[in-house]
Order: structure tokens, then C-alpha cells, then sequence
RNA sequence: UCCCUGCUAGCUCAAUGGCAGAGCGUUCGGCUGUUAACCGAAAUGUUGAUGGUUCGAGUCCAUCGCGGGGAGCCA
């Protein structure tokens, strides 16, 4: 096992003179007369540690299946690199293979892969300068979750992934049964008997860990969850998954002003936290995926979010003077052409609208003193759109009660998210925030199958 | 799900309805320190699938499959 202090990532800071050993996967190698440079990079940094063999000091048959894409240990000196482009490089002694890769069909090169020919190998991906900066970024955005809410004194609470109370209505569910599809028990009627299935009743993955999290936050104050959701959508965008994971923040004793500080803060925390932690990775991905990001991050970081209400919003487009494919009124919602035109064009910076018609809106959302509108909020960014979606929760039983009944929601499978206006009820908040959608605006990469490991799609759940 | 678009060598792409091509990668050779190295040579094809039109189809038509962009749904 690798240590700290032996990563690649240690080895490049590590002192001249000393002897070490480095492991890791040859992503290149260049030849000379007398003197062999190797690319090797064991994942824990961007940057590679140069391997540089002179002719004659390690045997013809080990070189000779040392080429890209092998995995070997490397055993040499630190050197002082008299090149540029790296400060230190490893003068091998010994080379010993874990395990060759041939190189007539090792499928990686080191230039001219699409996005598209990568995920279809999406186990050797991972090697690849573009993803292993993706997967770190990724792995230190999740860390930055953690630790800004943690802290903000928020309990981490684990909500159910299968859920079988039928009142989540964020989208079409995918069902979990263990009943044989071909032959299934029938009720007199004729119709599916799901007393007979494993939780006897029907059950589905989870689409929000929301309605749970508001229990947690009657009780915890602000507690928050982080973990895998899904959607049956048909839904074929680059900004879509079936499987992905959500951030979803719950507060107790705040509004939406409150929501609205959260998001802001915990969107600049995370996203100076990964700038902090993978300069390289972001360099990367300023330079060959998209040169905006560092400038756009830069600017998310120190600029305040605009705040406008929904109301408002109408306004500014209706007086832009565009014509626009879906008619702006009062009452429609936002469609794509008109966030885009909020956050790219008239303020150029994130964007949040607030207080929408109730008519558009969950019905768990505050109502407003005007009867129009409820305490939402959207967070737009540029180039991805809503990156978040919350608001303050109806608190008030009556009025929970009464638009549960107005919307012909079944008021049954509601009795505990009910009770919990009955007893002990508190104003709170929360809002849910798409992972990889902030990992979409960390990393200029252009299409969400890109940014998770191994990306579930409508008819695709390869790996 | 709808609209547009693509599918040719391992990869990225060319090819008026008339001989299947290039760059990169790979292999071999050269080069005294390279950085997506450089120079020379060679090998590499069931043109996504199935039908159809035609003397002749990579090219035109139909259906299907898979990918990309946009839209809807949303995070």
C-alpha cells in the first residue's frame, strides 16, 4: 500500500539525492539516442513525474515493455530536473512491471480523443489527463461540502434511497420490486397485488431526500444530506442524469432571505475550497476544455449573486426587446432562452429569482402575504442555468392542509409531513443543489456524463 | 419525447454517384535532454445494420441502432 509521502504527488515535492520508489501507470514515453523519458502518474496530482532512463541502465527486455499505459514500479534517484518543465525528475535504477499494456490496442493516446470515445471506455478513462483532473475536482468538491456545512455546526443525515411513501413529486420514479414481471400476483380486480411485493406495497428509488431532511431539521436545526437520487425522465440533455447526487440543506427557524445568504455563501465556500485544493486540475481545464472557468469562479467568488424576484424578471424581459421562442408573461415559467438571457446578458453573474406564482411551484412552498406568490428561490448560473432550486416550507398546518386538498394530493400518504406542522412546527428552509451540475461550473466540462464516474442515461448504464 | 445533425483505419477527419485517403497512434529505422519531441519508412478498411434505387452506392431513398447539438421535464 502507498503511504502518504509516497504518492507522485509527494515525490515531486520530495528532496534531491533521495532513493525512492513511485508507482504508478506510463502515460507517455519519449525516446532518444541515449536516454529514455517516461510520463508516470499514479492519479494523486496532474502533473506527472518525469522518469528519465539513460541507455544501458535498465535492461533492454524490461524497457522494451515499458510503454504506455503499463503499470510499473519505478526505483531511482530525485534529481534536480536540468530541463525545464519540471523541477525534479526520478533517475531510474531499477524498473519492475505490475503489468504491461499492448501497445498496438491500448486505446489512450496522448492527443485527439473526443469526450464521446472516452466515456465509451470509461474504464481506462480515468488515466487520462482530463479525468483524472475531473475525478480529483470531484473528489475535493465533495470534501468542501462536507466541511462547509460541518463548519456551520449542519448535521449530516442519511435519507432513504428506496422509499415507498409516495409523496416525493419531483419527477417520474423508477420502481423497486421483487416481483416476477413476467407472472405477477393479481388482486381480484385484476390488478397488480403489491401486498405480495417486498415491502408490501409499491416502492421507488428516491427522486429527493427533501420531505425526510425537513424532519431532521424539526429536530436538529440544520442538518443537510448528500447522496445519490434518481429520475425515470426521458430526459436527453448534456445537463441530465437518471442517477446523480444531490446537496439538500434544511434549516429550521429561516426564511428565505436565510436560504438565499446559505446558498450564496456554501456556492463561494466550495467553489474557493476546490480552486484551493486543484490548482493544476483547474488550470487544465482552463486551458483545454473551456478558457473562461478560472475568470467565471473568480468572479462567483467575489462578486454578490444578483437577487431578483420573479416579478421583476418579467419585467426586464419583456423590456429586452428580444423576441423569444416561448412567450414571457406573467404566470409562465422561465424557460431556458430567458435564465440564459438573465445570467449571461443583463447581469452577467449569477442570479437569483425569487417569489414565483404559486401556480408553478411545489406545494410545500410558503405562501406569500399577496396570495400571488411563494417564498421560492432559482439560482441561475451562466452557460448551465438552474443550478439550485429551494424555498422557505409552508409551516402552517391549515394552509399545508388546505393546498394539499386544492391540488388533489393524496392528504393519506402525507399524515407524517403534516404532523410535523401539528407538533412543534417552525418556520424553516432548504433548497437542493445538483453535484454535478456545480461540477459542470467548476470545470467548464460540457456535458454532465463527463463529470460523474459512470453515468446513468436513458438506455445507457454501462460499467 | 420532439427538431436538427453525424456514423469511413485504433483515434480525429477527407473523399462531384465512378481506383478507399490524410494526420495522429502503432511497428521498424534515425536523432546526445525530451515536454502533445523531431526526421524517414511500413502495416492497418465487412464505410453502424437491414432493405431499396442505379450499369455502378461511402455518397441517393426507407427503416432501425448508436452518438452529438437544441427543446421539453428538471437538479
Amino acid at each position: 500500500m502507498i503511504h502518504k509521502g509516497e504518492y507522485l504527488r509527494d515525490l515531486l515535492r520530495g528532496e534531491v539525492g533521495k532513493t525512492v520508489h513511485a508507482h504508478g501507470w506510463v502515460k507517455t514515453r519519449r525516446d532518444s539516442k541515449g536516454i529514455s523519458f517516461i510520463q508516470l502518474n499514479d492519479g494523486s496530482s496532474f502533473q506527472d513525474l518525469q522518469v528519465v532512463v539513460e541507455a544501458g541502465s535498465i535492461p533492454e527486455e524490461v524497457m522494451k515493455v515499458t510503454t504506455t499505459g503499463a503499470c510499473v514500479r519505478v526505483t531511482g534517484e530525485i534529481v534536480a530536473s536540468p530541463a525545464a518543465g519540471q523541477p525534479v525528475e526520478l533517475k531510474a535504477k531499477e524498473i519492475a512491471l505490475y503489468g504491461g499494456a499492448d501497445p498496438a490496442t491500448y486505446p489512450l493516446q496522448k492527443k485527439g480523443h473526443t469526450m464521446e470515445f472516452l466515456r465509451d471506455i470509461a474504464h481506462l478513462r480515468t488515466r487520462s489527463n482530463t479525468f483524472g483532473a475531473v475525478f480529483r475536482v470531484r473528489n475535493a468538491l465533495a470534501h468542501a461540502i462536507h466541511s462547509s456545512f460541518q463548519e456551520r455546526g449542519f448535521v449530516y443525515v442519511h435519507t432513504p434511497i428506496i422509499t415507498a411513501s409516495d409523496c416525493e413529486g419531483a419527477g417520474a420514479m423508477f420502481q423497486v420490486t421483487t416481483l416476477d414481471m413476467m407472472n405477477p400476483p393479481r388482486t381480484d380486480k385484476g390488478e397488480m397485488d403489491y401486498a405480495k411485493d417486498f415491502f408490501g406495497k409499491p416502492a421507488f428509488l428516491t427522486v429527493s431526500g427533501q420531505l425526510n431532511a425537513e424532519i431532521f431539521a424539526l429536530a436538529f436545526t440544520n442538518v443537510y444530506t448528500f447522496g445519490p437520487t434518481f429520475r425515470a425522465e426521458n430526459s436527453n440533455t448534456p445537463r441530465h442524469l437518471s442517477e446523480f447526487w444531490m446537496i439538500e440543506p434544511e434549516m429550521a427557524f429561516c426564511d428565505l432571505s436565510g436560504n438565499m445568504e446559505l446558498a450564496e455563501d456554501f456556492l463561494k465556500y466550495t467553489i474557493k475550497s476546490v480552486m484551493e485544493a486543484c490548482p493544476d486540475d483547474l488550470d487544465f481545464f482552463n486551458k483545454r476544455i473551456d478558457n473562461t472557468v478560472l475568470e467565471t469562479l473568480t468572479q462567483v467568488v467575489e462578486s454578490r449573486f444578483e437577487h431578483v424576484t420573479y416579478t421583476e424578471a418579467v419585467r426586464i424581459l419583456e423590456k429586452s426587446g428580444r423576441t423569444w421562442e416561448f412567450p414571457v408573461f406573467w404566470g409562465a415559467d422561465l424557460q431556458s432562452e430567458h435564465e440564459r438571457y438573465l445570467t449571461e446578458e443583463t447581469f452577467k453573474k449569477p442570479v437569483i429569482v425569487t417569489d414565483y406564482p404559486k401556480e408553478i411551484k411545489a406545494f410545500y412552498m410558503r405562501a406569500n402575504e399577496d396570495g400571488k406568490t411563494v417564498r421560492a428561490m432559482d439560482v441561475l448560473a451562466p452557460r448551465i442555468g438552474e443550478i439550485i432550486g429551494g424555498s422557505q416550507r409552508e409551516e402552517r398546518y391549515d394552509v399545508l392542509l388546505d393546498k394539499i386538498r386544492k391540488q388533489d394530493l393524496n392528504e393519506e400518504a402525507y399524515w407524517w409531513y403534516l404532523e410535523l406542522r401539528k407538533y412543534g412546527s417552525a418556520p424553516h428552509a432548504g433548497f437542493g443543489l445538483g453535484f454535478e451540475r456545480l461540477m459542470l461550473y467548476l470545470t467548464g466540462m460540457k456535458n454532465i456524463r463527463d463529470v460523474i464516474p459512470f453515468p446513468r442515461t436513458p438506455a445507457s448504464a454501462d460499467f
